[in-house]
DNA sequence: TTTCCATATTGCTAAAATAGCAATATATTT
DNA sequence: AAATATATTGCTATTTTAGCAATATGGAAA
């Protein structure tokens, strides 16, 4: 999280807002119930509201309520085309499909997971897609194990307010927790005789990947190993996108 | 396009307009290049790529460039969650895998189309996702369905200035084609022997789904219908999760 | 179908935010 | 290490915006 910069550009802090909160709604929002949910003047969110739905970004349900438009789709699909991360990392995801568990690619958003990935045993790989909501990071393995990277105070700010820390009774507990979880070099988390295992991608991380699955303690290692692996995959042919595009960037 | 609001928030579309040219961009950009691409003062898009990236919607590498981070990933992930087509349709374009031709889904952005799936024959099926660039609309089947429901003011507008039509010498013999492809149904497009052939999503179409590769008239035929018999089943679901929707948001 | 009610949207203007110049800070190149 | 190019900030005249009240527009009720 970079610090809060000179002179901040508050209408667009307020449009962000506004989208993210679109983003996480079960369906199209009206104007009224928007400016509750995020106890912004009703005025201000018509105003952020219809500058979105001119850009195309949101669009303007018959009965005056707003979701995300096509707009947004593109912008959803160009920054993950940009970033690179999703077109590398499937098709690595996709090879361990044979081991009959969960699998699954995240990223570490405040003090939730937000999975790219999702993708349970004998279904179409495809429908692991655009599948799931935000999820309690400390619940979750991928999340333990963004968070583990974190800074200590990072975690105690996140944590120390209105993070929902669930699982932990403290931020002590869960900093102690991390700080197991950092010196395994994986996390692991068990639910209802479930357990889940994940690794980081990236140094800095800026994704992880897990399994999950009714196992024992051999198929669990095995899994992290096969984990570790596939980051390390996915690492390397990131670093190599990363110099493609600094080469096409130098021939314009 | 909904109309120019009232007061628009000069912050929001100015940022979104950054976040747009940052998504697009071949890898990270600095704030100089940004300003030129943008034809926007420095400064300017210097407080917007700071107060972005301290929202965690941009990422600052270390040579001081700017690439879509982890809150956009978020906002992406949420967003198409949100609107339920990419967890509809993908499955049921799976299930046209056998055909052994190029399966595609996409949606129109401007003068562009922007394919949410682009997958060939013959790999796995996730790596046609988040593989592709924007493409001129009229160059491709999916841009030409897409752009046969749009009214024909807008067509003009937005090639009559500085859109990129290509293949068409001049607006009326593009809207001409475009209403043929209305008549028709489906939009083929054929270049270099490969024939591609596109349906609507949706009324009013919010997406358009295509198959391409190399095939006679009778294949053609078939692939239309194939297609056809996916958007209705498609459609189907999606009116059915906007049912859900507005269920669960009564039950709050 | 008409009327009523709740919400969406706009005009106006005092208040707040911002645009861009010049100064300062920070990477990169020489 | 010095020079150069770019990034970033402080300041203030200028522009944009916040929210009240008026007007417009869907949806519900009669």
């Amino acid at each position: 999280m970079e610090r809060k910069p000179a002179q901040p550009v508050k209408g667009l802090e307020d449009g962000i807002a506004v989208l993210q909160q679109l983003a996480v709604s079960a369906g199209p929002v009206s104007c009224l119930e928007l400016s509750c949910e995020l106890g912004m003047e009703k005025t201000r969110v018509n105003r952020l509201l219809k500058t979105l739905s001119h850009l195309g970004i949101v669009y303007r349900t018959s009965s005056r309520r707003y979701a995300p438009g096509a707009g947004m789709h593109v912008l959803a699909a160009q920054s993950l085309y940009a970033s690179g991360l999703f077109r590398v990392a499937l098709p690595h995801l996709e090879m361990l499909e044979s081991l009959g568990h969960l699998i699954a690619l995240g990223v570490l958003w405040r003090d939730k997971v937000c999975y790219l990935l999702h993708h349970a045993p004998g279904t179409p790989f495809a429908e692991g897609i655009g599948r799931t909501r935000l999820y309690p990071a400390t619940r979750s393995s991928l999340g333990m194990i963004l968070l583990a990277q974190q800074p200590e105070d990072t975690v105690r700010e996140l944590y120390g307010g209105r993070g929902e820390m669930e699982g932990f009774d403290s931020v002590e507990s869960l900093l102690g927790k991390l700080c197991e979880v950092r010196n395994c070099g994986y996390a692991c988390v068990e639910a209802a005789g479930t357990v889940s295992v994940a690794v980081k991608i990236g140094e800095p991380a800026y994704a992880a990947a897990g399994i999950s699955g009714k196992m024992g303690t051999k198929a669990e290692r095995e899994c992290v190993g096969l984990l570790l692996g596939t980051a390390a995959k996915i690492e390397e042919e990131m670093v190599n996108i990363n110099k493609d595009n600094k080469i096409r960037r130098e021939r314009k």
